[in-house]
DNA sequence: GAGTGGTCTAGACCACAGA
DNA sequence: CTGTGGTCTAGACCACTCT
């Protein structure tokens, strides 16, 4: 591992700034040329650190006055999940509070849907996972899994009761490249019924995905389903390039 | 205007490139030096570019390799809404086919709620909206819109027909900064079912969201339902700073 | 070692907002 | 006119991957 870049430490130093209300939400930051002589830095550097923390919806940026801190979020609660956050169930929630349950844990040979999914052959094996992943004993989500086998070898139960996320992250040192996610609602069937205990024709909330390391190979293909009203997923959407 | 930026069309030019079929899906592009000879700019220049397209899913970089073609997702369709754009359904969908009824048109003062969502005091008026948005004449997105007057001049029924984002955009000339989209289950309620004709109890999938300009002022909050089954919400995220 | 992308710098010029 | 952020350059060095 390297060392950190400048412009990584640099946002987290702004960042730290805001949310320890050095900067005050809807007042100017310091100029770039200021901040860049401050930390010792360039001033390109400070931009770039400037531009990631607008990304992730911390900041604007006006042309020709300076750089705004956005202040809180209204609708924001304790029931949106970002939808866009390759980090674990655990890592996002806390990872004492969530437990998993297996329901399912098999190798087998994908179908048709999963070699396309995964771009797999008929002949490449998949382990096929259902959990229900729990918080605070709660049953929250089901997910149903299928991973290729040669990308992730040694997956165990004791993998499985914990975060798949970190041993990929962690101890397989893979890396996450891109995720298309698809939201949608849909009624609740025999398996919601049975291990989220929805009721019959219950509305369901459905995020279906694709990961792909940063290779470009398919790493996953799932399905996470929860209870309408218990878990929202969230979108922050920034208008720069 | 300015004339546009060189990264944007570099951009342009390299995306054409890919959907041209000119780089080909998991092959490689040329590499960053020999882009900027042949464009006439600094390789920072051609990076910004590639930066963009990564954030878009077009293409994936792996150091000390090469930059790749991602290719097309599998489980892509049709009844796709990207949940991270400002542009309007109109121009998502095609104006011909999109139309709207004007259920409610009113200004008001607001009640607490929509004060606190979009900053204003209890005298400052709001629009309030309610348009069915109809996709070949069929039911497709009940719409339920609140902006504050003073930021919106002049809206009219004959805008609300049409394109509301086209309006603020083109005529007003005002930018978008940051919008934050929450999307849950519901159940369908009276309004649904008398005009999304959907059945009592229904799935329905409703986005909730504040929308702020580029000054940091929110402009719009707004919830849009439509019925389960017929429209999702998607996500690409990329991992990138 | 060779080739790739990632970071960083100093300096320059431009566009834009406000006084 | 001043001060802000946006863009762009040439050049340098580093980290990573594969041979």
């Amino acid at each position: 591992m390297t060392a950190e870049a400048k412009y990584l430490k640099v946002a987290r130093i702004l960042q730290k700034r805001i949310e320890d209300g050095v900067y005050k939400p809807q007042t100017p930051l310091p100029d770039q040329k200021t901040l860049a002589e401050e930390l010792h830095v360039s001033r390109l550097t400070v931009k770039k650190a400037l531009d990631g923390l607008q990304r992730k919806g911390l900041v604007y940026k006006e042309s020709g006055l300076g750089t705004f801190v956005l202040g809180p979020v209204p609708i924001q609660d304790k029931f949106d999940s970002p939808a866009n956050a390759f980090s674990g169930l655990a890592n996002l929630l806390g990872s004492n509070e969530v437990t998993s349950d297996i329901i399912e844990f098999n190798v087998e040979f994908p179908n048709e849907d999963v070699q396309h999914y995964l771009k797999l052959k008929s002949s490449d094996p998949v382990y096929n996972i259902r959990r229900l992943r729990r918080l605070e004993g709660k049953p929250l989500i089901l997910e149903h899994t299928f991973m290729p086998v040669n990308l992730v070898p040694d997956l165990n139960e004791d993998i499985l009761h914990n975060s798949i996320y970190n041993y990929l992250h962690h101890n397989l040192k893979l890396k996450f490249g891109v995720a298309y996610r698809k939201i949608k609602a849909t009624k609740a069937d025999d398996w919601d019924q049975q291990y989220l205990q929805a009721k019959k024709d219950d509305p369901i909330l459905e995020l279906e995905q694709i990961v792909w390391l940063n290779n470009g190979q398919p790493v996953e293909y799932s399905t996470s389903r929860n209870r309408y009203n218990e878990r929202n997923y969230v979108v922050l959407e920034t208008n720069s390039f």
